[in-house]
DNA sequence: CACCAACCTTGAAACATTTCAATCCCGCCG
DNA sequence: CGGCGGGATTGAAATGTTTCAAGGTTGGTG
């Protein structure tokens, strides 16, 4: 196929219309219903489609259209893979609705996620789903007021306002720290922070809640505070950790999340500490990453893709069904046991 | 601010102009050349603006401008932190030019880059940025056919008939095997694949010129082929590494990207091999995972965010130049030397 | 041969915004 | 007091697509 050298302006239907000699309406109709034309218009009219390198102008249609044909995820950290994996899940599912994904990137910082929303809303996206920054920001309640289907991802809805799909956080926190005491482990760290992170605040709340309930003392659930929660700083939690006295230094390491866990690990490994034997570690998120580490990690899993396609099965169902009702989906996580918490300590 | 109710539409600038008092063309003002406007008015159509909760209506704007503000990236594989790199350094570069970023990805499939493009091209973005599946797709040639900005990334082009942002990867191979050469190293593994990928034709090809220029036997540099760049063919690669006959195994594996390396770290240190004593390995890429593994990484660095950001200026400068000249950029790798080569073999 | 139905095609209106020439209004100067 | 200049505002046109009522053509039937 040989295209025409663009002179100026890309070909309209008009243009289309004009080469085939037909009219406006018809050339409509061969992009929007062929079977209305006939063989004969609808083959000279992609012929002429073809020559001209005739493209549909979106803007157009969707001015028209009054609405887009694309979804948006804005997801909270696009350096985590566990973002990636959620993203899937909607891209998925919007391709089988036949709409596109903008993905954006807030990267933790609530000024750019609000840039993006705005850009969004301009778009007339047919929905958004986001994992927040923070869930209660005004840009983030006037998507709701706004009347634009949306959904919070890897956060519940407090109020029930819109729909919502995670992973019963408290619970990941209860099931990696009864894996901990399972193994014998009697002084455990919680790695993890800014307590600003809903989803870190409640794994801490579950993996106390679990503690508290087996009895443990209170004092030997060491909370080593991050600034965020990525690879560099679970290595520098891990120098903390290290540098605690050895009667409190704890055998065991709970992270709010793989990236953490990773750090950590690596810290140790490189500090001489045999892992788990001197130091077990349980991540959370379980990305792939926390499977292919050289001491492959124990995590707790959540279901990314599948976070991702109900969340884009909601949102879709909030544009189109008028009978929408909110919907709060929460997952059960699972503990995915491997090498870095091994062994039972005696 | 309470925003109204949505009745129905999303209100429009008539519906502005409407209950500030004033004409279309004053609210078009006031958001285009607010200086034009009178104080007075202005602050009366802001008003009527933030009491509608009126947003611009972009597929409006962008009809009739003729463009959109909008940049792409198309990335290969969304599951490679590299990628995701080069896109921050993309999307720095458009905020900076005040456009917006669409970030698409193939996953390595030719069919959903081709879909993603279309959708792209309909949407009228000011350029596009990819890092293609192949090079020579007629999809991808289309794009500068039709005359839109284009750039590759990470890929070459051998004609010249865009612009193109990598790394000499020919170069990259030299130095990776140089170095493994450097350190006593006389019998090495190639691990990567497809060849149909250029960077794996390319750094096999840097390895072998230089194997060769040492003076080696060709046939002590041994290709272990894989399916892909992933952390779990990394993994196969290893086992079939294992299974070579002593005399034949190599004691170090140069792997086409981090993941492969990744892959092949694990299964080593799971099947009891010490890195780098054993084996020692060296990646392509240098993605934080691969200073953050449990036996940190030598790998050969590619400046990501630099490559993003210097293809987001080509494509603008194609963009708005008229003047523009297609352009080759090309980076020079450099090898971080880290513990996964650390020890000179006697 | 006339008429009808079925099938195709047409043309105009509508979508929300931007642009720009034209108009309006005001105060100031002669 | 008339005219002028200049800043502020207006209104109409234009962007490319879709929709839909209306019109046109064809072939077949009575």
């Amino acid at each position: 196929m040989t295209l025409q050298p663009r002179n100026g302006r890309a070909p309209s239907v008009k243009d289309v219309a004009a080469a085939a000699g037909v009219s406006l309406g018809t050339v409509s109709n061969v992009l929007n219903r062929p079977a209305v034309v006939s063989t004969a218009t609808r083959e000279r009219v992609e012929r002429a489609m073809a020559d001209l390198g005739f493209v549909r102008n979106e803007s157009a249609r969707q001015l028209r259209a009054g609405t887009s044909r694309a979804l948006a995820y804005v997801m909270l950290d696009g350096g985590n893979p566990f973002f990636h994996d959620v993203a899937e899940g909607i891209e998925t599912a919007a391709e089988d609705a036949d709409l596109s994904l903008f993905v954006c990137n807030s990267s933790g910082r609530s000024d750019r996620e609000a840039k993006h929303i705005d850009r969004l809303v301009q778009q007339r996206v047919q929905g958004i789903l986001i994992t927040p920054v923070d869930p209660d920001a005004s840009h983030i309640v006037e998507i709701g007021q706004r009347g634009i289907p949306f959904v919070m991802v890897d956060r519940l809805s407090r109020d029930g306002g819109h729909c919502s799909v995670a992973v019963d956080d408290v619970l990941g926190g209860r099931i990696a720290v009864e894996h901990l005491i399972d193994r014998g482990h009697r002084r455990v760290a919680f790695v993890g922070g800014p307590l600003s992170v809903g989803q870190v605040r409640e794994r801490l709340q579950g993996a106390r809640a679990v503690w508290a309930e087996f009895g443990m003392p209170a004092e030997d659930l060491i909370h080593l505070p991050t600034e965020a929660l990525t690879v560099s700083e679970g290595r520098s939690a891990g120098e903390r950790l290290a540098g605690l006295p050895t009667r409190r230094r704890p055998t065991a390491a709970f992270c709010a999340n793989d990236l953490l866990a990773l750090g950590l690990l690596q810290h140790a490994v490189t500090a001489g500490l045999r892992v788990p034997d001197d130091l077990a570690i349980v991540g959370f998120d379980d990305i792939d990453f926390a499977a292919a580490a050289a001491v492959p990690l124990t995590s707790v899993r959540q279901p990314r893709q599948e976070l991702g396609r109900t969340a884009a099965r909601l949102v879709l169902d909030e544009a189109t069904n008028p009978d929408h009702t909110h919907e709060q989906a929460t997952f059960v996580p699972a503990l995915v046991a491997r090498a870095s918490t091994g062994t039972v300590r005696r």
